[in-house]
DNA sequence: ATTAATTTTTAGACAAATCTAAAAAAAAGA
DNA sequence: TCTTTTTTTTAGATTTGTCTAAAAATTAAT
């Protein structure tokens, strides 16, 4: 079945919102999609029509397990094209996501098939998000919030959890990326603020907030 | 400014159907995006109104210069992508034109420029149509058609003109390819077929109806 | 337990893109 | 030239996705 660019954006939208937690309400997928609550019931039941949405009038709502399956091929093709815009075409991590929000609703199977054989079957994408495989298995990714990092650990950049331009201008700034190797020096208990070394740069204290955000593996 | 896919698909065909009569009429554009002549009126109005065509009512219309403008971006962005299927993800060449379909509303700059970059700067695409440049312009292919080719000379097919899964089965029968090398034994000019030697193959006939359709290159 | 605030849904309207049926204009034929 | 046929346009309806304003349901506060 093939569904609309409208159904996609919900669809996936509902899909990471569940993420977050497990009903989602009206209010904040209009807010996540920029539309108004009014547009956003009316594609609920749409959806719910489809058998992709479990839906009780003013209960909140969460993806069929049908829905969850069109959602995750949805954040495949996402990520993926991501993937591809990077090491491909030499984007920075920072300006693909825009672009990826609209390649992703080209459906075509084979396509999305040779573009995984392409990139050589991607774990993740440049922001270190699970690239879902053809059968929607998600890869385990074992990250944790460098927040939650034992002092004097080396760790590895793997992904970041708020992908808003302005943290991700923040981390330009501390040249953290994807893949980067930062050095736990210090936490600091009165605000939760770390100090880290980035690669060969001078040591420098993030906020509890960016640590939060930022997702990391052991050696 | 931003069009939107049913736009950007009218401006073309138009675009094409002007490379074989100056004017364009109502029936022949709705014959080829497959939808009603009231349904062309329609926007042809709406493309009027945004300066991207030249129209009297009953008179026939035609691009305008911005119109065309347009028109050539779209072209260029479907030959970069459809180059992109069949040399990076390994498509064959009869393949791809639908997917381009979709991919050529992808409207980004820096994506097709870098695409571009990343193809490194294509001249034509799978069915051996050239690809303008970001500016526009067109490079000069010099082909002729198999038609016109004089006996014994060996030339390389560089297009197809009619591209319809019919003719692209049946030269996949003959074993050609865009690329492949031809010999023209004879000419018979009882229905203009010809006789002609595709690479190893053994010789074989082309009716006249094909060999229109096969656009070489000497040497 | 009422009242007030918030959230969600309905009612009704609108723009984009399409359609069918009918009218108008242009082209072709007698 | 005067019909007839073909082409093109209008009129009016439909579908999808959106909106505003108002009503209904739920949740929070007094
Ligand atoms: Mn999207
Ligand atoms: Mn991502
Ligand atoms: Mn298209
Ligand atoms: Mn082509």
């Amino acid at each position: 079945m093939n569904f609309s660019i409208a159904e996609e954006n919900y669809i996936k939208n509902i899909y990471h919102l569940q993420q977050q937690s497990e009903l989602v309400n009206t209010n904040s997928l209009a807010y996540e999609l920029q539309t108004k609550p009014a547009s956003v019931t009316d594609m609920l039941k749409k959806l719910q029509i489809k058998n992709l949405l479990d839906y009780e009038k003013y209960k909140g709502f969460r993806l069929s397990s049908k829905g969850n399956k069109v959602a995750i091929n949805i954040v495949r093709r996402h990520r993926l094209w991501e993937f591809f815009l990077v090491t491909k075409l030499g984007f920075e991590w920072d300006k693909v996501h825009a672009i990826a929000e609209e390649l992703e609703h080209v459906s075509n199977q084979e396509l999305i098939q040779k573009l995984d054989r392409f990139l050589n079957h991607p774990q993740t994408d440049p922001h270190g998000d699970p690239i879902p495989d053809g059968n929607g298995k998600m890869p385990v990714i074992h990250q944790l919030s460098m927040a939650d990092v034992v002092e004097k650990k080396k760790v590895i950049v793997s992904s970041v959890g708020n992908q808003s331009p302005a943290i991700l201008e923040l981390l330009n700034h501390y040249h953290i990326n994807i893949g980067t190797e930062i050095k736990i020096n210090q936490r600091f208990s009165f605000d939760g603020s770390i100090e880290i070394k980035v690669g060969k740069y001078a040591a420098c204290i993030i906020s509890e907030l960016v640590a939060k955000n930022i997702f990391v593996y052991h050696e």
